[in-house]
DNA sequence: GGTATAAACTTGCATATGCAACTATATCAT
DNA sequence: ATGATATAGTTGCATATGCAAGTTTATACC
């Protein structure tokens, strides 16, 4: 009757993806309230920040970096293209594109910033700084166990 | 030059939303992947359960109880009545709507759940228990600090 | 050099999410 | 009773997300 020897009296209770969907849903909406000064949306400043930060990158590099869909990358550098933040050009190779920010992007990126930086800032007294580093932390190691070898036995 | 007196050496770098929203996918895969046998959804699934538990229920109380926009759950539910799984009536109060399963529901939750189960357990494995269920704890106590009073001071 | 294959991105389809505006119904105040 | 207001849901608009299928370009093989 003792629990196993692999989860002793630790066995998660609940769904792992419904409180990250919750949680998720709540964290974002502090941000966007945060963000909603700067015109950008979290999920593009965050976007944004990444063609800043990775400089001329070719798509799927991009896409691998944010570990995001091929197609919801392209998808979503849309409206960054369509107000100039972004600009998207063919490089040697024919098939892959190079992204890169352009000034318009990098400036508003700066502005922005500083709203991400309240937000976050906020977030962190509101849930506490440590509780938040912890977090950080868990999900960092979450990631990276679930982000390689998705199907080892494949 | 020491830290300040809230957090001292445990201040959080990076951006809480952007690794949530990084986990948050990889987690979504790991349950499609797993929830792929029952032709439901993960986060489907999910809504399924909560009207199956929460029975006939008003739809605004689902959506509270959820912590989901009143406007997503109207939406969300659109594929489960369409799919008889779920049924959506008129209550005594003529504005309202009741939100109830159907038998085929009831019946498709109770299988569909073997595949969630499967899919926390085989998480739990990939992540290790403990911190798993560490993982739930913070979660919860951060959506529980969230969730109350959004702007304390309106 | 021409065809088969692979690689890189885009598009079609489906779902999820939220805000603002709208519709319909119920309450309230006079 | 009637007009003002509040409440419950839905719709329009915008974005995010991923899979499957398509398109274009490069590479490989013979």
């Amino acid at each position: 009757m003792r629990a196993s020897m692999t989860d002793l009296s630790t066995s998660p209770t609940g769904c792992t993806h419904l409180k990250l969907r919750q949680l998720n849903r709540l964290v974002t909406r502090h941000y966007e309230a945060a963000m909603a000064s700067s015109s950008l949306k979290i999920t593009q400043y965050s976007l944004l920040a990444f063609v800043v930060k990775l400089g001329p990158v070719r798509a799927g590099d991009l896409a691998a970096a944010i570990q995001l869909d091929a197609s919801t990358l392209s998808r979503n550098l849309q409206p960054l293209i369509e107000r100039g933040l972004v600009r998207a050009d063919a490089g040697d190779d024919g098939r892959s594109r190079i992204v890169e920010a352009t000034d318009a992007g990098r400036l508003l990126r700066a502005q922005a910033q500083r709203a991400w930086k309240q937000a976050q800032l906020a977030l962190n007294e509101r849930l506490g700084s440590s509780r938040v580093a912890t977090l950080h932390t868990l999900i960092d190691d979450c990631i990276g166990d679930l982000a390689e070898a998705p199907n080892p036995h494949d």
